[in-house]
RNA sequence: CGGGGCAUAGCUCAACUGGAAGAGCAGCCGCCUUAUAAGCGGUAUUGGCGCCAGAUUAGCGCAAGGUUCUGGGUUCGAAUCCCAGUGCCCCGACCA
């Protein structure tokens, strides 16, 4: 024994310590790490590590340079990391290229607006380089934004719509649809302002309330009426219908009936009309139809007939004065509201509302290809001709009889005297509405139809043409994706139903979303009457006006944009583009006029698995995974499809995640005018972007997401939880080292094996969420784990061993073998969701003094589970963590009754019978740990008793100064007179070591 | 209006193919002061009656019904399957 001074005991308990705060500084202390990061070029080193290994690509959907980000930005981008981090921890060489949409209309709007007047006379490239600079600007912002999330990516090489390579892509790109024989060239009604004499965006028109001539107009029927009903056989019977733009008359080529609404034909005088039931009385009230009775009074309807619309479809009426037929046709658009049949009607969200509330009309609906939206579907529908005789300057062309040169809203009340007079006008009355109008001149506009490129959904295509210069086997694209029936040429929706089949959809409702979408959906018109963008590249012959699509001259045109961006199509002169002396196939003629219409966003961003996945070495085509919100089914989703169809007649993705939108506390959408959004900045400046983080894995991310101040009270507090178990380990292996002091499995305590038992259990449960993008499984499970487990469970039960045994005694090391192992799988485990946490966990853990650990936690590898866990370990564990509650309870009654305050100064006698004897027998020595009480006692029960019965008694001796454990045997050392013999033996330990 | 989705405790989520509604957190009441702006334990419906107490809070006992958005249905049995409804979200736009 030495002789020296006895020990100060404070100084003999080995209390945590380490340099891992427990006050994160979340906002300062990421901002260092990022800065790390990328002076370590973190994202560089764990490329080089993965490199050979198998790919994992992510393509990123590119959110638009427009304006700042905002949650549902960042989520999404969270949500993308967790993915690409957590793939590359599985072994996955997972490359991130990140990407911005820059073309298209909210970037012009903004330009336009910040322009003004000036714009009018700007030639398009300077407008062009604003809208470049504006794009420029705001995706700098996001990036900043982005990487200050703690994303990790290829910020200095983003891929931008608006490079000159992805330019000429997109063009390539069209040149492929053209080849393919998808490309036409159709009309399409617009919003027109016939005094700018210019196409509109819907963004670009105001309503405001307007007077227009409504009218009710009565069209023949030529088809035999007795098809419709045999009381009809021989009568003179006409469709009445309703509409506020006489002007479109001309052009009318058909009338929309609803098939499911009743439609009834009514007798007046020897005409019979048809309208629809509900309507019969406003609609004779107005035009002062029927039979009246003798003091003038209408009586009631001579009702002939009663139909569904149904068996109107296909039937043939005359126009109302024009040598020409109407079609009669079905379609579910037709409302028993009047605005709707409004054919500028087109506010979707305004028409809807009113639907359900006006009454007029007819339930037959007038229609004008040329000048509707709804009329254009359903004519394309039925193969109606998009007739517009109206011409830039709103003027009839000379092909309208009667009112030919007129304009159509000087025509407006000539047309309602010439069909008076005529007597196919059965009333007239003035009606007010909103109206759209231009927001520059503020003049009325109109629905006009324009020539414009469409790319055809139920064209068959021509033979995929693989012309990759790295000599891709096309069928190394399609055997995966499509067997081999579906060699021969496939329409688009052929293509895009059959692949849609094949494709993984999380969640799987997807795939019937996104069926639906097919089913139905129009031609995809690409033209664009705008500037910002890539133009079409088609040229027109000056003398005949022949258009030129040809793959060769567009494939050479994108050859320039691959050089000078697609600026050049304004910078450069048609016959530069062209080859030398390229002549007009028809005519001869060599002058050449460029297409002014550009692409739509959509094919841009659509463009994207190729411009990029094929082109960039460290990807691949098709992408693994896309996961953007909902809106990207008819946005992105399809796109990609149509192109990824074009190209190699496959999906570019193998699996589509959809997220949910972030809403508030009471799933409403967020708003910045409602004031219930949450902006991102915000909470990154007060708690962080590691609390974002959090909350991105808290929640189910299939649904939508709710977030408000409590809920991310609760992620704050679930950080801090984790944040102060993973604190607790690493403060107690201090001066631990693994390649000195690790204990082997069958030397440790068997309540360290216990825990790691449980820790394998976590591992593979939070590996299999990682796999299936089951994020808030991850966090639930280990923050279950950490507070349950560990911090109310095993922290609480080893604390008197790491604290009170000398530092270096087996069974205090055994604890702490199983703490750095905790430590470790949790800093992996947690890393692709608490990216700078778990680093900094990571920078903390004892490092072997010999040896080196990686840079970073984010080039680590998910912990491997053992598999040696005996299952049968972990039940008995878990019976005895149910006696121990029990335990617990009566302690608690026991404090209640002031009987004692610390469990340690509890003795616990238990009874017990049968297997629960047997089991508290085995575990003797360990449970006054277990109960973290002074003493325990077990005693077997009475045969028959159920359970156990447990008993609280004042431990018997005195407090230990050191352990603060009760111990009879406190005194029996004359050097150390306070301290129990446990102490005694650990304080001996101590000064040994110490010599 | 049409297509798709969601709805379980204040919050975030569980509950395998239908088989006794759960966890963690929060809240409340305590303990500890050796993870310390930490740690541990207990505690979860409502109104009624009785006891204790008697200003209030809290405590104990007795009897009764309720329960997975609402209402129906199938079933021995439904959070789960079916139908209808309500609320909210996305899409139906040259928005992205």
């Amino acid at each position: 024994m030495s002789t020296e001074t006895p020990l100060d005991l404070k100084k003999t308990i080995n209390l945590p310590k380490t340099a891992f705060s427990q006050k994160a500084n979340l906002a300062q202390s990421e901002v260092a790490r990022l800065k790390k990061w990328s002076e370590l070029r973190l994202y560089e080193m764990i490329r080089q590590d993965r490199s050979g290994a198998e790919k994992f690509i992510l393509h990123d959907g590119p959110p638009y340079a427009n304006a700042d980000i905002h949650l549902g930005t960042a989520m999404n981008k969270i949500l993308k990391d967790f993915i690409v981090k957590s793939r590359s921890m599985m072994g996955y060489d997972a490359p991130y290229v990140p990407g911005y949409d820059c073309h298209g209309l909210p970037i012009e709007l903004y330009v336009d607006r910040k322009l003004g007047a000036k714009k009018a006379n700007m030639p398009a490239v300077s407008i062009r380089r604003a809208c470049r600079e504006h794009a420029s600007e705001a995706l700098k912002r996001q990036t900043r934004d982005f990487q200050r999330l703690g994303i990790l990516g290829e910020w200095d090489h983003p891929y931008l719509t608006m490079s000159n390579h992805y330019e000429a892509e997109t063009a390539r790109l069209f040149a492929r649809f053209v080849e393919r024989g998808y490309v036409y060239k159709g009309a399409r009604p617009v919003y027109w302002c016939i005094h700018d004499q210019t196409a509109l965006a819907e963004a670009e028109v105001e309503y405001h309330q307007h007077t227009s001539p409504s009218v009710y107009v009565k069209f023949p029927l030529s088809s035999d009426p007795a098809s419709i009903d045999p009381a009809l056989a021989g009568r003179k019977v006409f469709v009445l219908i309703w509409t506020t733009t006489p002007w479109t008359l001309p052009a009318n080529l058909g009338i929309a009936v609803h098939p499911d609404f009743e439609y009834v034909a009514f007798e007046h005088g020897d005409e019979v009309y048809i309208v629809a039931g509900e309507l019969l009385d406003s609609v004779a009230g107005k035009c002062d139809l029927g039979e009246r009775d003798a003091s003038g009074d209408l009586v009631a309807h001579k009702v002939l007939a009663r139909f569904l619309g149904i068996k109107l479809d296909r039937l043939e009426c005359r126009h109302a004065w024009l040598d020409r037929p109407s079609l009669l046709m079905v379609g579910e658009h037709v409302t028993l509201g009047g605005e709707a049949d409004a054919e500028v009607e087109l506010d979707v969200r305004e028409a809807r509302e009113k639907r359900a509330t006006s009454k007029a009309g007819t339930g037959c609906v007038h229609t004008a290809p040329g000048h509707g939206h709804d009329d254009f579907v359903i004519g394309k529908r039925y193969g109606l001709e998009i007739y517009c005789p109206v011409d830039n300057a709103g003027h009839f062309t000379a092909e309208v009889e009667h009112f030919a040169g007129q304009s159509v809203f000087e025509a407006n009340p000539r047309i309602v005297e010439f069909m008076r007079e005529r007597g196919v006008l059965l009333f007239t009355e003035n009606y007010e509405h909103r109206y759209p109008h231009c927001w520059r001149c503020k003049n009325p506009v109109i629905f006009r139809a324009t020539p414009q490129w469409f790319i055809s959904m139920d064209r068959a295509g021509g033979p995929v043409v693989e012309r990759d210069e790295d000599g891709r086997d096309r069928t190394n694209f399609t055997e995966n994706f499509s067997d081999a029936t579906t060699a021969s040429p496939a329409s688009l929706r052929e293509g895009a139903l059959r692949e849609i089949e094949s494709v993984e959809w999380l969640p799987a409702w997807g795939r019937e979303r996104m069926r639906n979408m097919f089913k139905g959906r129009p031609d995809w018109c690409v033209s664009r009457q705008r500037v910002w963008g890539v133009s079409i590249p088609v040229f027109y012959c000056a003398k005949c006006t022949e258009a030129v699509a040809d793959p060769n001259i567009i494939n050479n045109v994108a050859d320039v944009f691959e050089r000078e961006s697609a600026d050049a199509w304004y910078t450069r002169e048609a016959r530069e583009l062209l080859p030398e002396g390229y002549k007009c196939k028809g005519c001869g003629a060599d002058e050449w006029i460029k297409e002014t219409d550009i692409l739509d966003v959509w094919f841009d961003s659509g463009a994207s698995s190729i411009a990029v996945l094929e082109h960039r070495p460290e990807l691949r085509w098709p992408a693994d995974v896309y996961i953007e919100g909902g809106d990207q089914f008819r946005g992105w989703f399809n796109s990609s499809l149509m192109v990824g169809l074009a190209v190699h007649d496959s999906a570019p993705y193998k699996t589509v995640l959809t997220h949910g939108w972030t809403v508030d506390a009471q799933g409403k959408a967020m708003h910045k005018s409602t004031g219930n959004a949450v902006p991102p900045d915000e909470v990154i400046k007060e708690s962080g972007a590691e609390i974002l983080r959090l909350w991105c894995a808290s929640s189910n991310y299939f649904d939508d997401m709710r977030c408000s101040a409590e809920i991310l009270q609760r992620v704050t507090d679930g950080y801090r939880k984790l944040r102060n178990t993973a604190r607790f380990a690493l403060g107690n292996l201090h001066a631990f080292d693994p390649a000195r002091d690790l204990v082997k499995k069958d030397d440790m305590e068997e309540v360290d094996r216990w825990a790691q038992a449980e820790l394998d259990v976590v591992i593979e449960k939070v590996g299999a969420a990682y796999k299936a993008y089951e994020f808030h499984t991850v966090y639930h499970t280990l923050y279950n784990f950490a507070t349950v487990t560990l911090s109310a469970r095993y922290f609480d039960i080893i604390k008197d061993r790491l604290y009170t045994f000398a530092p270096r005694n087996p069974a205090r090391r055994s604890a702490q073998t199983t703490l750095y192992k905790i430590a470790d799988s949790l800093a992996l485990m947690l890393a692709p969701i608490l990216a700078f946490t778990a680093d900094e966990i990571w920078e903390n853990l004892p490092l072997a003094e010999s040896g080196q650990r990686a840079a970073s936690v984010h080039l680590g590898v998910f912990p491997k589970a053992n598999q040696q866990t005996d299952p049968a370990v972990l039940s008995e564990w878990e019976r005895i963590f149910e006696i121990r509650e029990d335990v617990l309870r009566a302690l608690e009654e026991s404090r209640t009754a002031k009987l004692i305050g610390s469990s340690l100064e509890a003795r616990v006698e238990i009874s017990a019978a049968g297997g629960a004897y047997e089991l508290l027998e085995r575990y003797k020595d360990q449970l006054r740990y277990i109960f973290i009480v002074s003493e325990v006692e077990v005693l077997s029960s009475e045969e028959g008793a159920s359970g156990v019965l447990i008993k609280i008694r004042p431990a018997a001796g005195e407090k230990c100064e050191r352990c603060w454990n009760y111990s009879t045997r406190v005194g029996e050392s004359a050097r150390y007179p306070s301290v129990c013999e446990r102490c005694v033996t650990a304080l001996e330990e101590i000064e040994r070591e110490a010599v």
